[in-house]
DNA sequence: TATTGTTATACTCTATAACTATA
DNA sequence: TATAGTTATAGAGTATAACAATA
């Protein structure tokens, strides 16, 4: 087991570091601080993983159903990926393939089933998170959801990142 | 190729979701966004990946070498994965193992060749980095800072999240 | 010809646990 | 007996590319 009591990736960063850099390694360090925690939680009491999670959350939120396709982009993942998750959480009867207009396509969607058991996952993963951000205030949090959301749209620009320079 | 234009993972978070969960959304989209492209990058121009980076990066703040012990602990990572990652290192020249007091064990550290190969990566990820956040002011870099080093003390606790509960 | 989705492949990272050699 | 590190195993995630069916 890992003895990871301080992430100090960057507790270490030297004076000269410029200040971008120091603000990615903290990013990223609390991130993964926070997704093992979340990940091992779903993975000890829900048997599942966080990408499992993450598209159900999707689909929750689009009763309709999704297409492959949208899954893929949404989850920002592949499309050979999308399909053994999808394929994975039908088997358990989690989600069903629904017939589409278009005959190539079908639409993702949670299964009665499935619905519950997310619904339950979700409540718990919400008070895990609550309970790890519990040192913020409220004050705190919407400061840093007001700069992410900012950082946010710094990154995710023109699809300036996908490809070159 | 994913289509990650935009992520909205959490951009339709539903209006009764709490902020603490809409944080977390947040703080996660944006950090995979970086990393997606952090990672694409090293891949491509270096052929590289981001542990492999992160050990060398440890590695260069610790000129004396650090311990196996000490690797998988600053990585928040098993013993059995650093040994994994070393070994690629050492049979492309980059680190070395070295005879340590106890000796049981050794130092890991870079050689010449690897310190060389990592300045380099080094110089051209923190220019990744500026360029990405090139969205924010310095006033915002010095708030997400603030509030994150706050976030990160909120998260690695005493040890609270390792186990229970 | 382009798009939707699947399949096949290969590689990296990860955790767990059994093992060795020193301490 | 405990610690440092390795090995073996198994599983998850990912990207790539070739492929089938439909548009």
């Amino acid at each position: 087991m890992p003895a990871c009591s301080a992430a100090d990736r960057e507790s270490a960063a030297r004076a000269d570091d410029h200040r971008a850099l120091r603000l990615w390694l903290r990013l990223l360090t609390c991130t993964q601080l926070i997704e093992r925690v979340v990940r091992r939680r779903l993975r000890e009491r829900f048997a599942t993983t966080l990408p499992r999670f993450d598209l159900m959350s999707q689909l929750e939120r689009n009763p309709g159903g999704l297409k492959m396709n949208e899954l893929s982009r949404r989850l920002m993942v592949t499309g050979g990926n999308v399909t053994g998750i999808v394929d994975q959480l039908a088997r358990e009867g989690l989600v069903e393939r629904a017939a589409d207009a278009d005959r190539r396509a079908f639409r993702v969607r949670l299964t009665r089933t499935g619905r519950r058991a997310f619904g339950e996952m979700a409540r718990a993963h919400e008070a895990w998170i609550v309970e790890i951000l519990a040192g913020l205030t409220q004050r705190d949090h919407d400061g840093l959801l007001a700069l992410l959301a900012k950082l946010k749209q710094s990154c995710s620009g023109p699809d300036q990142w996908s490809e070159p320079a």
